[in-house]
DNA sequence: TTATTTCTCTAGCGGTCGATACAGAAAAAA
DNA sequence: TTTTTTCTGTATCGACCGCTAGAGAAATAA
C-alpha cells in the first residue's frame, strides 16, 4: 500500500479505462496538492507538519499517505507540480526569447510580478522551502535546482557569446551568477515585505549593467 | 532562577567585585556562545535543537538554562554576538567611507570574503537562520535586521544625492534595495557553493550599475 | 445478495522537541 | 567545621513529530 503515485481513475485519451473497483476518493487530488504547494511554500519542508496538511488539505493522515505517499515524495510532487504552475517564467524566457539579454530582462521583469502576486506566498518556493532543512537530501535537492537554472542561463549566455551578440570577453558564469543572484535577492526581499513595483525597479537597475556588443 | 543573562563575575573595569558566592560554573560562557553561534549560523533557529546546542557546546541543559535562558533568549544573544564578531562590515563601510558608492564597494567586496571565509558556516547568519521559522517573533526579529540594514544605506544614498555626489534623479530607495538584493543573493549563492572568486565577480558586476554624477 | 476491493476514521506507535525537578557536588561565608 | 549558595548530572515531563494498524464504510464484480 505504498507510493500509489497515479491515480486509478485514468484521465489519458485513448486508455480510458473504467472505474476503478474500490471505494473511491473522497477528496480532489489535485486540489489537496494545490493546498500542499500552498503550505510548503509559506512554511517550507520542515516547519510544515504533517498534520498541518491534513489540516489544509482537508483529509486524514491514512488518506494523504495513500493518495501520495510519505512526507517526502509529497513535497517532491508539490515541487515538482510548483514548477510547472508558479516557476517556469525563467525556463520560458529562456527558450522563447531569441537572445540572453532578452531573456534575462523578460526573467527579471516576470519575478517582480510571480514573487509579490496575491493569492499565494510570496517569494520562490525552490529558493526558500528548504533553508535549514535536517533532511540533507531535501537540502540538496532544491540546491540542484538552483544551481541548474544558473547553469542553463549560462549556456545560453555563452551562446550569444559565440553567435557574436556578446563581447568575446564576457564571463558568461559570473554574469549568470549575477542574475542568479538578483533573482534570489530578489524572492528575498519579496518574504520581506517589498511591493511588485519596488522589485520592477530592482530589476531595472540590475539591468543596467548588461555588456554591450 | 530564570533570565540571569550576565555572568556573576564582573569583568567591568571599576566594580571588580569579588567571587561570587556558590559553585563557579565548569565552562566557559563565551566558548559555549561561540560554539551555538555556528551551530545555529548553520542550521538555522528551529533545526538547532537544545540536544544540538547542548552537544556541541559541551555543557549540560540545566546549565544550558541557567546560563543563557531558554532557546529564544539564547538565539537572540547569538544573533547580537553574531554582530559584534562576524557581521558588522556593513556598518563599518558606511561608518568609515566618505561617500555611498565607496561604502558599497567595500561592502559587497568583504562580503564575498565573509561569506566565504573558512573556519565557519558560509552566507550570513541573519539572512538564513530563521528562515522557515514557526516562531514568528524570531524570524521577524531577523527581517527587521535585514530591512533596516537597507534602510540605513538608503538613508547614506540619500545624503549623498543631497551633497551632489550623486544625480539629483537618482532612486535612493530603489538603489538601497538592489544593493541589499545582491547582497542577500551572494550569501544565498555562499549557501549553495559559490566560491570566493564567484563572488568577488558578482560583486564587481553589480557595481558596474552604480550612477554617475 | 454476496464477495471483493479500496478508502476513511479512530486511535496510538516510538521518537524527539523544549524545558525542568531534584539530588548531589563544589565553591565561599560564618 | 558548619552553613549557605550555586552549579551539574540524571531522569524525566507533556506536547508534538512522522507514520501506521485495524475496523468499518463505500464502491464495483459476480
Amino acid at each position: 500500500m505504498v507510493g500509489s503515485e497515479e491515480t486509478k481513475t485514468q484521465v489519458e485519451p485513448g486508455v480510458r479505462r473504467a472505474k476503478p473497483r474500490g471505494r473511491p476518493r473522497s477528496f480532489d487530488r489535485e486540489t489537496a496538492l494545490e493546498k500542499a504547494i500552498l503550505a510548503f511554500w509559506e512554511h517550507g519542508y520542515e516547519a510544515t507538519s504533517v498534520s498541518d496538511l491534513t489540516r489544509v488539505m482537508d483529509i486524514g493522515a491514512p488518506s494523504l499517505y495513500a493518495a501520495f505517499g510519505d512526507k517526502r515524495s509529497l513535497f517532491e510532487e508539490v515541487v515538482r507540480e510548483y514548477g510547472v504552475r508558479y516557476g517556469s517564467f525563467g525556463d520560458r524566457a529562456l527558450a522563447e526569447e531569441s537572445t540572453a539579454r532578452a531573456a534575462v530582462e523578460r526573467m527579471l521583469r516576470e519575478a517582480a510580478v510571480a514573487y509579490t502576486a496575491p493569492g499565494h506566498p510570496h517569494g520562490c518556493l525552490v529558493i526558500h522551502a528548504a533553508t535549514n532543512c535536517s533532511t540533507p537530501e531535501v537540502e540538496e535537492s532544491l540546491r540542484g535546482r538552483r544551481n541548474a537554472n544558473i547553469a542553463a542561463l549560462e549556456s545560453r549566455i555563452r551562446a550569444d557569446i559565440a553567435a557574436g551578440e556578446l563581447p568575446a570577453g564576457t564571463d558568461a558564469a559570473a554574469l549568470a551568477r549575477y542574475v542568479g543572484a538578483v533573482i534570489q535577492g530578489m524572492s528575498q526581499q519579496a518574504r520581506d515585505g517589498a511591493s511588485r513595483q519596488d522589485l520592477e525597479a530592482v530589476a531595472e537597475i540590475a539591468l543596467a549593467i548588461w555588456p554591450r556588443t
